[in-house]
DNA sequence: TTTCGTTTGAAACGTATGTTTCAAACGAAA
DNA sequence: TTTCGTTTGAAACATACGTTTCAAACGAAA
């Protein structure tokens, strides 16, 4: 405990509980309390709720996003010249997500909850923080899904992404819980790994369908 | 105002305000002052809190319930004996969301934001009461598209299924800002319908992707 | 018009939250 | 060992919440 395990306890009791419960229904004191961290101890080191919201991110988020920076480097290192194919670039993504350091075994699932949570609760403040902070990464990627789609028009494929994000946050955030439905269900355990192998596929396959909009199918 | 339009107007903007910031981010102060309405009398005509939530959804969720039973007995009554297809179902789905009487021309978003909240913010007694009072549409939903995609295995099936109500209740939640973003950025008017009719091809494709799990792509 | 159950209004209650205060404890530097 | 900036601890603060109370107002039935 050289200096300040204290801000380390408080990121990790806080990591944990928004994961579980969310921004709002978790309290500081339930954080300090799980940390076994004085209640003052939060505002002394983050300042506000808000910016110890923002460190929980900042930690993940900095070292994943210069993965992703790497990933995609080898992406276009790999393919010279010639656009990377939409597969590879998923799986560059799924790739990175699931090589992560974890800090435990939860690890991922926490990681894909906050993320999840990040589309989902973002008030004001935390999008702000999240735009300004790890918008490189996230246009970068966009960048390669233009390139690798320009068979679409930009706003097909504008709500395309939208579904791919959707699915994937949607059932990444919900990762744990799914699981265990599954297996109460079928008796199959499943990793989030496996999740996302399974993902791909799906998310491809919609992006590249032929037909943009539905029309009313006809009589059988 | 024959008999308590307080009810009525407290349930319009509990509606709205829920929609907009979620259920813990809402106050029955914020309720009642935008309904213009006593304090009071919100726990005086539904009980607590907790229970106007479920009574927001009641209100919607019954009727729409209805309304996609008749949509399933037509489709089952159009293809005689045989199984509905997967665009048939996806369709009839969008269909009677779209065609769900509306009462204002922001009612859809609110349905879609609130159906998204459903499965995002739902502590226990939401996902209870939802489970209680719902379940049969949405089962008998989940035996149609048993039905119509024989050639999934029940994990598959099981995933790709979440994977679909993911893109769905993600994009539809946030429609409206959706919406806005692609008109600031490229200019272009977008319906809620339109993006149901982009969201069912998507899906389809997703559903019937040939690969079931991604193996990590070949170099190039 | 009087009656009486229903509904509203204003105020208060108890509790929980984020934040602040300030004295005490700590720990490296002198 | 003394000093002094940093960190902790216990308590309080102001505020907001959901809920309750109870008298006043209402409105159909008598």
């Amino acid at each position: 405990m050289a200096q300040s395990d204290t801000v380390d306890r408080i990121l990790d009791a806080a990591e944990v509980l928004f994961a579980e419960r969310g921004f709002a229904e978790t309290s500081l004191r339930m954080i300090t309390s799980k940390a076994k961290v004085n209640l003052a101890a939060v505002n002394y080191h983050f300042g506000s709720k808000n910016e110890l919201i923002h460190a929980v991110f900042a930690r993940f988020l900095t070292p994943y996003s210069a993965t992703l920076d790497e990933a995609f480097d080898e992406l276009e290192a790999e393919s010279q010249g010639d656009a990377p194919s939409l597969d590879r670039i998923l799986w560059a993504l799924a790739e990175s997500t699931a090589r992560m350091p974890q800090r435990n075994d939860k690890g991922i699932s926490i990681f894909m909850r906050l993320l999840g949570l990040a589309y989902t609760q973002s008030q004001g403040h935390l999008r702000k923080f999240l735009e300004e902070e790890y918008s490189e990464p996230f246009g970068r990627f966009m960048r390669l899904l233009k390139e690798a789609t320009p068979e679409l028009s930009a706003v097909d494929r504008y709500w395309r992404i939208q579904f791919m994000l959707g699915a994937t946050a949607f059932t990444m955030s919900s990762s744990d819980a799914l699981i265990d439905i599954l297996e109460a269900k079928i008796g199959v355990e499943t990793s989030v790994q496996e999740i996302a192998a399974r993902l791909v596929p799906f998310l491809a396959a919609g992006m590249k369908a032929a037909d943009k909009i539905q029309q009313p199918p006809h009589g059988h």
